[in-house]
DNA sequence: ATAGATATTGGCATTAAATGCCGGTACTGG
DNA sequence: CCAGTACCGGCATTTAATGCCAATATCTAT
């Protein structure tokens, strides 16, 4: 992982689909070594993946929260479950553990509130040993680039 | 947008370099009206980009961290202010305005908590109007799908 | 400083995919 | 029932990705 790694690692979250040939360019490099370069990014696990950016409410799920869940206590059995139940949840696109005073953060997309007051009363009430649940709505962007800092 | 488009959606979500090829497959279609589709979704917006999923601590910055900011005030110039000097902080990947206690809400990457400091000292503090500050540190990722759910 | 070893690069031939065009087919409204 | 529209599938062409080889740069130990 050299500073020429983290410019194709830039450049690709800038632009997923990027040629190789326009890749190669832009770091500076022929179009072979810069493949190779990515190839094993991609093997290291440097490079998770790629995804495609789809606009929420094109594709009819005008609706994005973020919820802040505490639970109840910490037994091995409640997080378990909670764990395992909110990763079946297909409205849930992120889920991550936190420091401070929520357990547990969401990244939840609805269609409308009615259906978000559906998500809350029957997948996420129903799982038991929750404690409370701090809902979100977003209602702007700031910013959303995504693309690291440099840090060479 | 039919259930045809969002089913390249959601396969684009999953794998945002898939061939094209593959992709018809999937979506049982032949190649031909497959790339018209997803240059439509893309035309159209639907599609705002592709980006590469990077290991935040494979490239340098271990560190994930949710910040809840409160302004003092809501006039236009501390508003605006805050907007424009937030989007031009590399640390800050998306920032998102929201209902409820908090007025905006941030997800930052540092190389340590020796760069948060030097990131909430110098970057956010000295941006003025700033009423409260409320860091949540990530420690574990329970789901990260980024896939839409089905809705047809 | 130098020689050997290792890793990385660039170019080229081959293979695979994307693109653009065409005719055919299903669907819609009058 | 017919005309118009929109979408599909197949094929030829263009473009990009891939794998291999020789050459160059980098690193290490003496």
């Amino acid at each position: 992982m050299d500073s020429k790694d983290r410019q194709i690692l830039r450049a690709l979250q800038q632009d997923g689909r990027m040629a190789n040939l326009e890749l190669a360019e832009r770091v500076s490099l022929s179009p072979s070594p810069c493949l190779r370069r990515l190839r094993n990014l991609e093997a290291s696990g440097a490079i998770r993946g790629f995804h495609a950016d789809v606009d929420r409410a094109a594709y009819g799920l005008p609706i994005l929260a973020f919820v802040q869940i505490r639970l109840e206590r910490h037994s091995d059995e409640i997080v378990r479950q909670f764990e395992a139940r909110i990763s079946t949840l297909a409205e849930v696109l992120e889920c991550y553990m936190l420091t401070g005073g929520t357990d547990y953060f969401l990244k939840v997309v609805v269609s409308g509130l009615d259906a978000y007051e559906d998500f809350i009363r029957h997948r996420i009430h129903t799982i038991g040993g929750i404690g409370s649940i701090d809902t979100s709505f977003v209602y702007g962007t700031v910013k959303r680039s995504g693309v690291f800092p440099r840090i060479d």
